[in-house]
DNA sequence: TGTTAGCACTCAGAGGGGCCGAGTGCTAAT
DNA sequence: ATTAGCACTCGGCCCCTCTGAGTGCTAACA
């Protein structure tokens, strides 16, 4: 059988239908919803149709029909394709923008979910191929060196190395040249055995202080770590009926709490960026079992120098997808574009 | 009417029967569940008296009686009263214990959400009246400073200044040795107009820079801004019918996800630090409107050197206090160890 | 041949009635 | 002071019915 254009035009109508009243919908409503001029026998005939070819679905005898996570999918497939669509402004939002960006995002993530009614999430920037500014090392007291590494795009992360040896001033001077004379400029990727070798013999009696350092950069550089999480409007699940099962509720809400899994969702989205970094996951498709009845979409927004980062929108599987989509890129946009205002 | 003995005996039978059903209790109930041997009748006048007397209420009639806030009220005194109480061993926790301190207070967290089945959060420690330890300059840029500072218990943030004019590396050190020299061991309250005065003079050109550090010193020492809150387990109060009513329900799990009230809270326990730290909000008593249905129950502990964090347990009014309570001063005993350990 | 009207059928959900049992308050007896 | 007994209350549960939305099928129609 084949999608003609008719059997489209009564999906589309029957998915909308669906969006908007979250109620199995009829044949009756859509003869009398759309401008197609059909009988509702008629609707119901294509409808059986749609049912057969696995686009819609009847929960049960005598209910109306719900788009199945195939029909979704088509649906969403359409409106990806359609090119260009309005930009809509967050001004208010961006007004109150700040230095800095782990309290922007929280904001990012607040305005998100009070928005658009869906839970939400953000994660700050994964360092990716990121260079190393420079190290300072500063001696804390006679066992104690803290050692601050910057990265491009003025990530700054601290570590305190317990030594065993005493140092005294000059030494650790000497050695924070030794670190930045070897370090600078290179990511992490760059940073070869070799070198470490060579360094721990410019160091002489002080190698071990110099691995100390290296292992710091290297836990410190690795991204996953310091991958933080906002999330917001988890509660806003309960707004849909057909999430606000207790167990579902809570399966999601937990999800949102512990973080843990939301970290591999961002990981998925990172590796597979593609349409404009915007994907979505219908049902199944998502990574996050406890969300098999949600629909899932995320983007990723990027502030140069490879700092990448996530924004995600949980919500039923009918939920808004255009608006969320034109949403999500306007937002990904606007922080484009923030970095590049710090930036000058 | 006066609290005789016998009243207090069937008040606790009746406050520990509804802690573990849930259910109203009835006169029946306590006349065979507790030892004293007196018919359903008795126990009914009784209870007519204790409801007179505030300290149960009938939620409708034809139920049996539940405990009022001033009931709860009563038990808990009583226990807190109770001095020494067992310890209990949370090995298995601390083995896994990590240098990284917010690491280890989300495991914590995560524990005690756990092991108690209630929702739980913690603070990371405020700091109050913390000194500073040393202040790092470092040359990012022509136009950028970064600032590392560092307190006592080894807290350290980081501040990306913004400068107008260019400063080359010795002007930087000099500024180093400059404001090291007179700020270094001073808490943010010793700090005074005269000092940074002082300061501005010797910078000669650069006191703009010097005030600029200031402004960054104080703006990171400032707690309320650095005060991060874990929580774990907001979904168990799904397990309590009388919470998990949606509207609640939501209203809870929303506190807990957004996080703010949480650190009004916080404040509010270490203002009010009495009783080993502990403090026991029941319905109404709490500071969060939210959880005027819950028991709040909160603890402070300390790290010393005026590092304070509070710790939070959120539950159900017929949370098992005694296993809380005990459960809540053991392990701030053992994160007062860990401190304790960890300067040696 | 595609579309429509009509009709019998299905089924979830709302509403109502009746029953049950837990629990109370009161009174009279011990 | 305590207890036994009794009438009464009332929420929760089960069961039934009714309703209305929706379907599938068939026959008529253009």
């Amino acid at each position: 059988m084949e999608l003609d254009e008719r059997k489209q035009k009564i999906l589309d109508a029957i998915i909308r239908t669906y969006m908007e009243t979250g109620e199995p919908v009829g044949s009756r409503t859509i003869s009398k919803y759309s401008d197609l001029n059909l009988s509702s026998a008629t609707i119901r005939n294509e409808m059986s149709d749609l049912e057969e070819m696995g686009y819609i679905i009847q929960p049960h005898t005598s209910a109306g029909r719900i788009p199945s996570d195939k029909g979704y999918r088509l649906y969403v497939d359409h409106i990806l394709e359609s090119k260009d669509q309005e930009i809509q402004e967050f001004k208010d939002l961006m007004l109150e923008r700040t230095d800095k960006l782990e309290q922007m995002l929280q904001q990012v993530v607040k305005v998100l979910a009070a928005n658009t009614n869906y839970a939400t999430m953000v994660s700050t920037p994964a360092v990716k191929g990121n260079k190393l500014k420079f190290i300072q090392l500063s001696k804390v007291n006679s066992t104690q060196i803290l050692a601050v590494i910057m990265m491009e795009g003025n990530l700054v992360r601290n570590k305190v190395i317990d030594v065993t040896e005493e140092l005294d001033q000059e030494t650790v001077l000497k050695l924070n040249i030794l670190l930045n004379s070897v370090l600078n400029g290179r990511s992490i990727e760059e940073i070869n055995l070799a070198m470490i070798q060579n360094l721990k013999e410019q160091a002489g009696i002080h190698s071990e202080l110099i691995a100390s350092v290296i292992d710091a950069v290297a836990e410190v550089i690795h991204a996953e770590d310091e991958v933080k999480i906002y999330t917001s409007g988890a509660t806003n699940i309960f707004r849909y009926p057909e999430l606000s099962d207790n167990g579902k509720a809570s399966e999601i809400i937990s999800t949102f709490e512990e973080k843990q899994e939301l970290t591999d969702l961002v990981n998925q989205t990172l590796e597979n960026s593609d349409n404009q970094g915007i994907q979505v996951y219908i049902g199944q498709e998502s990574p996050i079992q406890a969300m098999k009845d949600c629909s899932v979409v995320t983007a990723t927004y990027e502030l140069g120098e490879g700092l990448q980062g996530t924004i995600g929108i949980i919500g039923p599987k009918r939920m808004d997808y255009e608006n969320v989509l034109k949403t999500l890129k306007t937002l990904t946009e606007q922080l484009d574009e923030i970095y590049n205002k710090r930036k000058k």
